[in-house]
DNA sequence: TCTCCGATTAGAC
DNA sequence: CTAACGGTCTAATCGGAGA
């Protein structure tokens, strides 16, 4: 049953968010640059020269504010567009290597190249496609597992003697056994700050502490999922490659405001732009809702103000994937759960019970309305892709504003706005 | 005592 | 124009309610 060892690529972007910005400047080459999340919130991709400064993943923008400005830092705020267009163009050349391949993030992708002939060779002509075609630099990593193949990937973007690429299954047990040894356990993949903590007291540090470490007090101590990581670190797949995405079991849409929303009515505002958004993705993936979640907050990191996290769940008559209908559901939950005095900074809709829109049984009563709605969802969504997603609103939709993330450093929607185009 | 289910935890990116 | 800390998703596990 178990033929020649696997060779699992992991295929990974380089600083994803500030790369792709760099595409379109390449004057910002050399420049420390990090890109914001939503709301200009958080710092979530940096360049190397932001990270030898000193800036960490996720801290907060106010926080790095000064410090940035101090060594001519660039931030900017994130553009999904422009990510996700650069994300396709590299997963389209990628998955063009081997039809066994997972699309496993926006800026990540397994391929399976085991059987193919000159892997090194191949691997760095793989590299150098990317680069060459789309400007995106990406790093692959190798092995039998995709525990594995993660953990050869973080190496080949660590060492620069690898070029870009590292093959695990190149290794004699011996130089396994010393690479591992020097790797903190917390690179490992599902190995987070908490379990990281909790390992320490049992004296593991290391990749390879983990990996032989006594497999029943792992399974006792930290569940199923840790008994699988550590399989997979020793060689045996236990994650298994998804080559197709599984439909969503849910659909959230939800965020935080640019400044404090104290109106019932622009909280419908906002909860209105989120149903749109969530019953556009339900419907793009064939599917219905039997029940809807709304959810407000206030601003958790001020303490001084009042608290309040209401939610409102509700199974809804019959699954249905129609923004109208649930618009109206998420108008009335906003409205039991408002309450005056607060100052909401974070709102959203969360969609679940999800079912195959062709595995739902039909009412015959009310099909003739159902074929109208379908048709007008049908169209809304064709004009809102072709144009521009806003293009056809629900009812009102944007109407109020005043609750809108700030995004004060946004970039030219360069490969998705013909009218930003830079002329060349 | 068992089972079910919602809530919580942990992790990824 | 002013305080200021993201958004989505999954799987596993916990713990209380009800059978």
């Amino acid at each position: 049953m178990s033929g020649p060892i696997k060779q699992l690529a992991l295929i990974d972007c380089n600083n994803f968010y500030v790369s792709c910005e760099r595409v379109f400047r390449p004057d910002l080459s050399k420049q420390a640059i990090v890109v914001l999340s939503n709301n200009d919130g958080c710092v979530v991709s940096r360049s190397n020269e932001a990270k030898a400064l000193g800036i960490k993943m996720g801290q907060p923008w106010f926080e790095v504010k000064n410090l940035a400005e101090e060594k001519n830092i660039l931030a900017l705020s994130s553009n999904y567009a422009l990510y996700a267009d650069m994300s396709n163009r590299v997963m389209r050349i990628l998955t063009g290597y081997a039809p066994e391949h997972e699309i496993y993030s926006i800026d990540e992708c397994f391929v399976d190249l085991t059987g193919q002939t000159k892997l090194r060779e191949l691997s760095y002509a793989m590299r150098e496609r990317v680069i060459g075609w789309t400007g995106i630099p990406v790093c692959v990593g190798i092995g039998p597992t995709k525990t594995l193949a993660k953990l050869a990937n973080h190496i080949a973007k660590k060492h620069p003697r690898s070029k870009g690429v590292f093959n695990f299954n190149d290794l004699t047990t011996e130089q396994q056994q010393r690479i591992l040894s020097r790797l903190p356990v917390n690179e490992v993949w599902g190995v987070g700050s908490r379990i990281t903590a909790r390992l320490a007291e049992y004296k593991i540090h290391t990749v390879q502490e983990l990996r032989e470490f006594h497999t029943p007090t792992l399974r006792k101590e930290f569940g199923v999922t840790l008994e699988k990581t550590q399989r997979e670190l020793q060689g045996t797949s236990c994650i298994a490659l998804e080559d197709i995405a599984s439909p969503k079991q849910q659909i959230i849409c939800s965020r935080s405001f640019g400044k404090n929303v104290t109106e019932l009515h622009v909280l419908q505002d906002a909860l209105s732009t989120f149903v749109a958004t969530a019953a556009a993705k339900l419907r793009s993936q064939h599917s219905h809702a039997a029940m809807m979640q709304v959810f407000l907050m206030t601003n958790r990191f001020r303490q001084d103000l009042p608290q309040y996290h209401p939610s409102w769940v509700l199974p809804l008559p019959r699954p249905t994937d129609d923004s109208l209908e649930l618009n109206r559901y998420a108008a009335w939950m906003a409205e039991q759960l408002w309450k005056p005095g607060y100052a909401y900074k974070k709102a959203g809709v969360m969609l679940c019970e999800i079912t195959q829109a062709n595995q739902r049984q039909g009412d015959l009563l009310s099909q003739e309305v159902e074929t109208k709605h379908a048709s007008l969802m049908g169209a809304l969504d064709k004009l809102n892709q072709r144009y521009g997603r806003s293009t056809v609103k629900v009812s009102t939709q944007g109407m109020t504003g005043g609750w809108e993330m700030r995004q004060e450093r946004k970039s030219p929607a360069y490969t998705t706005d013909w009218w930003n185009m830079p002329v060349v």
